[in-house]
DNA sequence: GTGCGCGCTGTGAAAATGCTGAGAATTCAT
DNA sequence: ATGAATTCTCAGCATTTTCACAGCGCGCAC
């Protein structure tokens, strides 16, 4: 497993790179941000650990220029600041975990290996079907450039759909799913929510996104696809 | 996105499942480790965060449980002890993301938006015929690039019969496994729908898929050996 | 070659399914 | 409390799907 690491001070990076080249890692270090930047575009590395604080170029730079690169190399951010709204920022960013200065090796193989257990690279964070874009975070849908005002239940619903495309759902899951667990009504509703969305994310647009598929359920058709 | 609380603080449980809803989630709370693994078994969650200490059960047997039962949705846990070890234990039992109280919520929905985002891309297996695919997830089936519509009973014998290729297959035993178990018509409708799959599937190509035994039943000729 | 039984298929009726408009119920902000 | 937005129920309608039936054809045994 490669890791690239991005830390300027040099005792802490000297220290992590030791620990983790001793527990198998093949390891680069790169002391500056376009060091860093440069390093992570050059070769395919399994995990990034990226401090925040860089000079040259902040580390939140750097992993926004990845991501924008459609980069979805594993990224931990390590940070000095403690303050909660910097976490969420490195989330938003596309990190997949972060640690707080001082943080203690042990914690930070335990993050490492977690990431390398899921494999499955981080996504970008918002949800695209063709043209329809979703972003959770912001609870907005728009299509081509046209913004959509989706009612809370309309929305749940989309986004259920946008995480599955493709995939056959049937009522009684997406009931399971958008609906509140103690809901005991009729299957009719996403019927009706279908028809709702539809009417908003398609039809004013000549479009057909949602698929009925027949005794079955609904499919959202993956744009992007094919 | 159905989410699965586990947390015996009432308060606290209450404050975070408001803030849930507020942000477009679909909310279950279980005050007991009983009660929430019985939730999670139950129904189809997105997401779990759930507390270690727990009455009944702690957090780490119900997690412990889970996982030992296959059932591998995401899991965040809350812990009140911030030893550095503990972090590491959780990870080694399957969560994916641990948060130490107290937490703000802000950061646990950003932990939260993380997991889905990693989401779960596994789509496994399709079957093949030669170059016949059906895709039980997406319930489709194609030939050649050719998407072919099938009625849920047409796909449910087709998808039948291809998970046994190259079997022979007896009508009564056909029936027993499309139909319902009580179904007591005549054998004749398999007769029928195996003529409909083949004017879907087999005429329009000039194949021939779906092989009659007279006296016996029927067999896929699955193209791929020989 | 002939006859029989098995399998195939067209017709049509019954059942199931999905969509929609109307409006009731509920929630929420003011 | 009032009104607007949202959620949900319900019933009618159109369409698709399922299935029974009956006649036909063809393979197979003799």
């Amino acid at each position: 497993m490669r890791v690239l690491l991005v830390e300027d001070e040099p005792r802490l990076a000297e220290s992590v790179r030791r620990n983790l080249v001793a527990d198998g890692f093949a390891v680069d270090v790169a002391g500056t941000g376009p060091d860093g930047l440069w390093a992570a575009r050059e070769r395919p590395y399994d995990l990034v650990v990226l401090d925040i604080m860089l000079p040259g170029l902040s580390g939140y730079r750097v992993l926004e220029t990845l991501r924008a690169e459609g980069n979805w190399v594993p990224v931990v951010m390590l940070t000095a600041k403690d303050g909660e709204y910097d976490e969420a920022d490195a989330f938003d960013l596309g990190a997949d975990d972060y640690l707080t200065k001082p943080f203690s090796y042990i914690v930070l193989l335990a993050r490492l290996r977690a990431l390398l257990r899921r494999g499955a690279p981080a996504r970008p964070s918002v949800l695209r079907a063709g043209d329809l874009v979703l972003d959770p975070a912001r609870r907005s849908v728009r299509r081509a450039e046209t913004e959509i005002a989706l009612t809370p239940r309309e929305f749940s619903l989309l986004e259920y759909l946008m995480r599955r495309p493709g995939e056959a759902l049937t009522k009684p899951d997406i009931l399971a799913h958008v609906w509140d667990a103690q809901y005991d009504g009729d299957d009719n509703v996403v019927e009706v929510y279908i028809g709702y969305l539809r009417r908003k994310i398609d039809l004013p647009f000549g479009r057909q996104t949602i698929e009925t598929l027949r005794g079955i359920g609904y499919r959202l058709i993956d744009g992007s696809r094919r």
